[in-house]
DNA sequence: GTCTATATGTGGATAGAC
DNA sequence: GTCTATCCACATATAGAC
């Protein structure tokens, strides 16, 4: 009876690392494998196609962020919940600008190609969207919520986008740090 | 004495249109040589390589961007010049919803790759946020200038992303009315 | 200038020994 | 479960006839 192995751990690991620096065409298995140190052939044994790997890959990422939301369901304040979202987003801020937003970026690349896993990019993408919206609602905006939560995500891409291009981390914490004090504006009325 | 041909031309265009709909990478030559209706083999007398023809694609958007300046410059107030721009982007809005900003998604993709040309998408989607804040320095806005055009650019690439990502042209449409009635509300001071 | 045929390399995927 | 060797399709790029 087999034993368990990391291998299947490093595989993903690896592919996600790679696949947000080089984009998911862009990584070859090859690449994924060699660089968690198992054997090409090997690589099927875990996952049937490149396809099956990547889509192992979104399902982590959005794991990850469940677990994010998880933790910041202890928090008792929407707006506090917001800006835990916005600091882990800061933290990573280095990477982003590197690479591009992990989620968007793959999104965009994923949508160019009829890979059939570009709807799982999506739904990751749309479930952080939704997840803000619920925070919006918290903070007392019923109607506007949705578009609040539109205008937020919005202007994160936007920054990831500009920062990457630009290899700018700089004009990310910025954007970030905008939305920070937008958001404790944010109380009765507001101005989108 | 050989004869002029629109091959190059073709090709041009073909490839253009190719690389906005599936990305660089996952645009071959051959495609590329199909849609011009020029042999494969004939790409290499216009184009020497891949990256050649992909230079000569942004060189041509960044022409046709320089046109559009040109344009807009025969306009004399600033605000018209900025709406004038985003005009533009709402007649692209479905191209784009469907695909993508074609400089955003470029600069996302070659970044990722090392290509060499990425400099080159980069430097194109870097004079659009310069033009950007020559108008807001047109409007009286001395320091705030460039805050104000990264402002812009942020949103309009954000809105092109999830625009794309979830397929909704609507989006895209309403991000573009919510920076024309920023616009308008940019007057002495302003709130960023 | 134009086009066919092809060289060369790489990537995803499989076969099959161990 | 693990790994080597390899098949096959496709992509960039070149050779060379016309």
């Amino acid at each position: 009876m087999p034993r368990e192995s990391d291998k299947r751990e490093r595989l993903l690991g690896a592919a996600r690392r790679l696949i947000h620096e080089r984009g998911f065409n862009q990584t070859s298995l090859a690449d994924i494998a060699t660089a968690a140190e198992v054997p090409l052939g090997n690589v099927y044994y875990y996952f049937k196609t490149k396809q099956a790997l990547a889509s192992a890959v979104i399902s982590r990422q959005a794991q990850d962020f469940a677990q994010l939301e998880q933790d910041l369901a202890k928090i008792g304040d929407a707006r506090s919940r917001i800006e835990g979202f916005l600091s882990m987003l800061l933290v990573n801020s280095a990477a982003i600008a590197a690479y591009g937003c992990p989620t968007g970026s793959l999104c965009t690349e994923l949508n160019k190609t009829s890979s059939g896993i570009s709807n799982q990019a999506e739904d990751l993408l749309q479930h952080q969207l939704d997840w803000l919206s619920e925070q919006f609602v918290a903070l007392g905006k019923g109607e506007e919520a949705g578009e609040l939560a539109t205008q937020m995500l919005v202007q994160l891409q936007g920054a990831s986008v500009l920062a990457h291009a630009f290899h700018d981390q700089t004009l990310l914490a910025q954007q970030i740090a905008h939305l920070r004090n937008w958001l404790n504006g944010q109380h009765a009325s507001m101005s989108l």
